[in-house]
RNA sequence: GGGCGAAUGGCGGAACUGGUAGACGCGCACGACUCAAAAUCGUGUUUCGCAAGAAGUGAGAGUUCGAUUCUCUCUUCGCCCA
């Protein structure tokens, strides 16, 4: 017997696919839609082992819906700007171009190999400027409905790779590739207004009811709403300033007022453009970054001004006026009230420069002298030594009752602050999509005209420049524009933009004058289930959702608004790490052991290996499996169903050689079972009645399981359970049977097992003469109904016996039946059952006196 | 510090709305085939116990006839925010 050739199988059924355009999709108003995305690869050369498991997950479900005869949309397209494409350029003395476009067909060669059934006639690649053209146009009608706009702004400056970072993208205060220090940099950047949508971008997610609640939760928490006060401070000291403007969330503390800190950035900061001190703090402060987390982490430090702050619920308190580098001047209005004694920030910086602490919250059953020592009290509790707010409860009350009070003496107003800030696109990067912009003489701001749209961005050109390439290019940077000499923007925009609309291109990639088309979108579009890493969960998520929000504004013709109706964020891939003597990391392929406790190198046998835990794969760790060479041992099929085994796909899964081996093993010796089946001769009807039965009933059984499964993402249950077909099939297969009624299930079988195996399935479908469209079998249910059941028999909670027994028999009969029957009636200890509960056709429970 | 989530054999993990805990896979053990090994096939595998039996889903309590599942407290780990 032939042992299951993938190679040759699986190459037949690519091609087939490819040739036939299998998965080609076309508007089909007969029939229901679902847009199936993944998300889309970044274009690095190779595939690695989270793709594999990311577009493993999507094809499964895209095959799934097309058998059940929905209309399936399932593309596939590239992320290709950003900086790696630049740094690999540079470094080898390539073009960005030419460098992403053969990483482009490598990895979609790769993609093949995995079997997925994607209509390849959508792909798109954002480095294309039949992509990014189309994005310049959107740019410019942000811009005409104001949701664009250029302001000086502080940025993450990364010294090493030149270019502004976002602020996820420092991490301890170190640039997220460069790993150098951060600084603070004042540059002209392009902002999209996102935070015009602060409140819709937060209420539209109560309808995403198909999203992970922990996404949903982080995107709540990084749009940051808050509810709380404004309130105007007078000031003493210096004639051209006579009053700051603070937010607060905690109104109700202002009798613990004790200082106010301005952001260094606050236009108060004018009056000290002089002052060489100041100048030193200020330059001192620049040294952190600008994030949230660096600034918590860093030392509190003021600079103190002669200045002093009027508390407006009583005139007699006077505090000073600090600069500090922990106040932000883009929350709320980069000034905020201190109240040590209920804010460890305010405290440490209180004790710091010896301010006063003056409690004002106390628990609710306190007694005695209430003290504030290194510890802030911020629990809730009633207010005290606070006049006229005396005894409201914190913070039910106390809040509310404070914003009315200073409302109606009109010292406050009742003010919604939101953390969300505005998006920087500005890059200071040549392999990024044109802004379409250009400056005057007067370095007035001037739109390039559509028509002369796209942008392209100038080939071949010099990449070792300090700061960006494109400021070099005079040729490209200068034109005319209404006759008038102009300076193109140099910046281009960030790669989160690109990302932001692709799935609209997806529906109408063809669409010559505009991105998309909106007879197209408006059947495709939601996406119905996206599948994509946690990482993913704020940034790209929220930018989209934006995107379709800004396109929404001031447009009759765009009716949506969420662009992706179920969200699936899987786990990551895996692996142990290992280092050598020298503590340097070792690839598992270098690796090797004999006895499965001792590791020792392949290059070098003395050299003993320490294992280390498992962790996510990643280049720097040498941890990586390629998948292409995986692939090429065990081919796709076994790679699709062990990437899917062993663990729950929201959840990290561990790359596991012998598991890998299992899977493959798994279809050598199913391929076996199908010759065997194969080759079984006719048997008579009648003589197998009852392995007939138990066929069809496992068969309904299975498939019944398999499709819940499926909808609920259980995807290693699924594998789990073609385990256990393989398992029934093969001890049946020695029995007397009926080969038609074998063969009809076994084919709905099969059927059952192409999302997940689609080679190898469609192969056995086809070596029994199945060409026709596979549907997704139905449950049958009168098969499911058993004759004989087990019921367990429990006496006072504790299982002891399972009983067979007739289906729907009755409680009394069945009381009896244990009464009489000897192994079942030593458990009752001839005691009276004082009661009994019964589950019908599961469980009899009986309670002894 | 706050929020969310998780904890089940040697390991990865199953268990529908509370109803036979440990499906399925790995590993391990024994057996068959073999001169032998690999491969393959078969049997077993939560722990303690020869057995009958008992204990058992991170720890402790509670609700219930019955809790991996629900409630509370705690521990540890993970993620996000600070």
């Amino acid at each position: 017997m032939d042992r299951y050739n993938f190679k040759v199988i699986e190459n037949k059924w690519q091609d087939y696919w490819f040739k036939n355009k299998t998965f080609k999709s076309n508007i089909d108003k007969n029939k229901k839609k679902f847009y199936c995305l993944e998300m889309f690869p970044y274009p690095s050369g190779k595939i690695h082992m989270g793709h594999v498991r990311n577009y493993t997950i999507g094809d499964v479900l895209a095959r799934y819906k097309v058998m059940q005869n929905y209309n399936v949309l399932h593309p596939m397209g590239w992320d290709s700007f950003g900086m790696p494409a630049e740094n690999a350029a540079k470094q080898n003395n390539l073009d960005p171009k030419d460098w992403t476009n053969q990483n482009i067909s490598a990895m979609k060669s790769q993609l093949k190999k995995l079997g997925l059934s994607i209509d390849w006639d959508r792909e798109i690649s954002t480095c294309s400027s039949d992509y990014y053209k189309h994005q310049q146009l959107f740019f410019l009608e942000l811009y005409e409905k104001g949701l664009v706009y250029r302001k000086e702004n502080y940025v993450n400056w990364d010294p090493v790779d030149e270019t502004v970072l976002a602020n996820e993208q420092v991490i301890d205060g170190k640039g997220w590739r460069s790993g150098a220090t951060v600084e603070r940099k004042k540059l002209n950047q392009w902002f999209f207004n996102i935070s015009k949508f602060s409140e819709e971008l937060l209420n539209g997610l109560n309808e995403l009811d198909e999203w992970p609640k922990k996404v949903k939760t982080m995107q709540k928490n990084w749009i940051g709403k808050s509810f709380g006060c404004e309130i105007d401070f007078k000031i003493e000291g210096n004639k051209s300033i006579n009053k700051i403007k603070c937010f607060t969330t905690r109104p109700d503390t202002l009798f613990g007022f004790s200082f106010l800190a301005v952001s260094i950035d606050h236009p108060l900061s004018k009056l000290y453009e002089k002052n060489d001190d100041f100048l030193k703090f200020k330059e001192k402060c620049s040294k952190s970054g600008t994030t949230e987390e660096s600034i918590a982490q860093a030392e509190k430090i003021g600079f103190k001004t002669e200045l002093l702050a009027i508390n407006p619920l009583d005139k007699k308190i006077k505090v000073p006026v600090y600069f500090a580098n922990f106040v932000l001047m883009d929350y709320g209005f980069g000034a905020v009230f201190g109240c040590p004694a209920h804010d460890q920030r305010d405290l440490d910086f209180a004790i710091k420069y010896k301010l006063e602490v003056n409690p004002v919250v106390k628990p609710l059953d306190f007694k005695g002298k209430f003290k504030i020592k290194d510890k802030a009290y911020t629990d809730q509790g009633i207010i005290f030594n606070s006049d006229f707010l005396n005894g409201l409860k914190v913070p039910e009350e106390s809040i509310v009752k404070t914003i009315e009070i200073l409302e109606k003496k009109k010292l406050g107003k009742k003010k919604i602050n939101f953390r969300l800030k505005d998006w920087g696109v500005s890059r200071q990067r040549y392999w990024g999509c044109p802004i379409p912009i250009a400056y005057d003489e007067k370095n007035n701001i001037v739109k390039v005209p559509k028509e002369n749209l796209p942008i392209n961005l100038p080939e071949k050109i010099k990449l070792n420049t300090k700061g960006n390439p494109l400021e070099h290019q005079s040729e490209w940077k200068n034109i005319t524009i209404n006759g008038k000499k102009c300076v193109r923007e140099t910046d281009t925009l960030d790669t989160f933009v690109d990302s932001s609309w692709y799935f609209l291109r997806f529906c109408s990639p063809q669409s010559k004058n505009y991105g998309y088309n909106t007879d197209e979108i408006d059947y495709w579009m939601p996406v119905d289930q996206y599948i994509g890493g946690v990482e993913h969960a704020i940034l790209h998520l929220l930018y989209s959702r934006f995107f379709m929000h800004a396109i929404n504004y001031k447009n009759k013709n765009f009716t949506h608004k969420e662009p992706f109706k179920g969200l699936f964020t899987q786990g990551m891939v895996c692996h142990e790490t290992y280092k050598d003597e020298k503590n340097n990391w070792i690839s598992p392929d270098d690796i090797f052991t004999k006895d499965g406790k001792n590791y020792f190198k392949k290059s070098d046998q003395k050299e003993k290996i320490k294992v280390g835990p498992s962790e996510s794969m990643s280049k720097s760790k040498k941890n990586t499996i390629d998948p292409e060479n995986i692939i090429n041992n065990y081919g796709a099929d076994a790679v699709r169903l062990f990437i899917l085994s062993d663990s729950p796909p929201e959840k990290d899964v561990q790359w596991s050689e012998q598991g890998m081996v299992a899977s493959y093993k798994f279809l050598q010796k199913f391929w076996t079972l199908h010759q065997n089946i194969k080759n079984i001769s006719s048997s008579d009807n009648k003589a197998n009645e009852v392995n007939s039965i138990e066929i069809n009933r496992f068969t309904n059984e299975i498939i019944k399981k398999i499709t819940q499964n499926l909808e609920k993402f259980h995807y290693n249950v699924i594998i789990a359970n073609l385990y256990e077909t393989y398992n029934f099939l093969i001890k049946l297969i020695n029995k007397s049977l009926d080969k038609d009624n074998l063969l009809k299930n076994y084919i709905k079988i099969l059927k059952i097992m192409t999302p997940v195996v689609p080679h190898f399935a469609n192969e056995c479908l086809e070596d029994l003469g199945n060409k026709d469209e596979i549907f997704w079998p139905k449950v049958n249910e009168q098969y499911l109904v058993k004759e004989n059941i087990n019921i367990v028999l429990q006496i006072n909670g504790k299982k002891r016996a399972v009983i067979i027994s007739k289906k729907d028999v009755n409680k009394e009969i069945l009381i009896n039946e244990i009464k009489n029957n000897n192994t079942y009636s030593k458990y009752l200890e001839s005691k009276k059952i004082k009661r009994s509960i019964y589950i019908k056709d599961k469980l009899i429970n009986l309670i002894l006196e």
